[in-house]
DNA sequence: AATTTTGATTTGTGATCACAATAATGGTTT
DNA sequence: AAACCATTATTGTGATCACAAATCAAAATT
């Protein structure tokens, strides 16, 4: 299982391993290991360390939409209080990541078409021009680190691993963008990101059910080499068509009228 | 004074007024009075409530940029505890309203041409888009409700009322975009407006310091005109314009580079 | 067997206390 | 008078408890 969401009794077994290290700073075991500790690891807070592994975990697709999330259950996982939790889940909730409900609990949303069309259009209008601030920008560095993320990305489609197939393509987008100096958009990008990860994962995974999950064409190749040639007309072509894809995917899964 | 912000001696008595009213719900006394008991104002947590009055008290220009907010100054002044005024923060620093300073403390942010630059292209965007959508699911009494607060709005101009004429510019657009039928794109939209309403409440009242606050043309009229005429690509424009007209005299009068 | 009712559990919210880190103050020294 | 230091006050964060409302489960009723 790789949804965000344990058994009761699994649950039980985390709690015990949890308060033995309850003392400890924080010790989050959230099922898969990115433990490189960078610099970009050191929280100040733990609510900062809880909303960076939330955030994480959703654009990883480990949360089912209409699933609920409890503070408690949370807070055992990560084996803290309530309280970094709480807040994290405020923020999460601001971010439109998840929804209160009317009985003020707490759940991962759903999608619907009209959800959908708004996500992807206000995507295709913050993204083309991200990527066209970024390719201006960007250095042979950045072009490198780019063309790594994005052979990781084929290796995870090779292997199957949808995980990492989702997760890697929003990293290229991040890392792209981060050469943008678009501080205010690039926040608002990712936040749309946290909207349509858990969809994204529902679809990716039905797909590799039924078939295999396979790009038609290399799009980040086609990206790179339009960065290359700073060609922006072309960049922001190939952006829209990027997001476009996917929304054409998803909206055929589930019968919805597609864009176009 | 119409910051947000109370002398040490005035929020002491506020504080001695709000112990007495301790056990009460909540007593929100701003200084302004809307104290309309719609159906908007039932509140089922007081962070609910918080957040409302603080979103519209930002709205309406009572924060001043770079001013610091404390969770203390604010329950004092709201007469509740911590815990509410703490989410409420939460989640006005999650939409970007307020910012976490690294010194971990809460304070409104400061605009800068960069940023002012982001947040112009995107209302430009969603806020033509939303106008659009909105035009085609209007009806006669809609239309009728915006010309009524176009006239307050003009009213406010006329008693050189900054705060309400800041404040019900938002509340036309806001009421134009209900319309629109689009969930995720007017929260956004409404974000953006968190960000930019202190830095737009500070250029109007230097504004008014040095001569008058004057509309050129009313805008607000020729929106309402081309939305019964159902003339999609004019009101588009008139959108633009009126984003774009505010953002240059902001750039005029902070003497950074014009927009277009 | 289907529905209702009752009781127990779980949930988010609010209140209060403690604490480390930062800011502010006042006094001392150079 | 200006720079330095020590003390005090204030700040956000975290932990814990209490509680009402919602949920669930099982028992009682029809």
């Amino acid at each position: 299982m790789h949804w965000f969401d344990l058994s009761h009794t699994l649950r039980y077994k985390i709690r015990q391993l949890a308060k033995s290290k309850r003392e400890a700073y924080i010790n989050l075991h959230l099922g898969y290991e990115n433990k490189n500790n960078k610099a970009s690891n050191m929280h100040k807070t733990q609510q900062e360390a809880v909303y960076n592994e939330l955030k994480d975990a959703i654009l990883r697709g480990k949360f089912e939409p209409g699933n609920s999330v409890t503070l408690r259950g949370i807070a055992e996982m990560l084996g803290c209080s309530l309280m970094p939790v709480r807040e994290s889940l405020r923020r999460l909730t601001a971010e439109g990541a998840l929804e209160l409900l009317a009985n003020r609990r707490i759940a991962v949303p759903t999608m619907s078409a009209e959800k959908l069309q708004e996500i992807y259009y206000t995507r295709t209008c913050l993204e083309s021009y991200a990527a066209e601030r970024a390719m201006s920008r960007i250095d042979e560095q950045g072009l490198r680190e780019l063309t790594e993320i994005n052979r990781l990305h084929n290796e995870a489609i090779a292997n199957q691993d949808v995980e990492n197939y989702i997760y890697l393509n929003f990293e290229f987008h991040r890392k792209l963008y981060s050469y943008s100096d678009l501080n205010v958009i690039t926040v608002m990008i990712e936040g749309l990101w946290l909207r349509i990860a858990p969809f994204m994962r529902m679809i990716s995974d039905r797909f590799a059910e039924q078939g295999e999950i396979t790009e038609s064409d290399d799009k980040h190749i086609e990206i790179l080499e339009a960065i290359h040639k700073q060609n922006s007309t072309r960049l922001k072509h190939l952006i829209q068509d990027d997001i476009l894809d996917g929304v054409r995917i998803q909206q055929e899964m589930m019968g919805w009228p597609v864009s176009d």
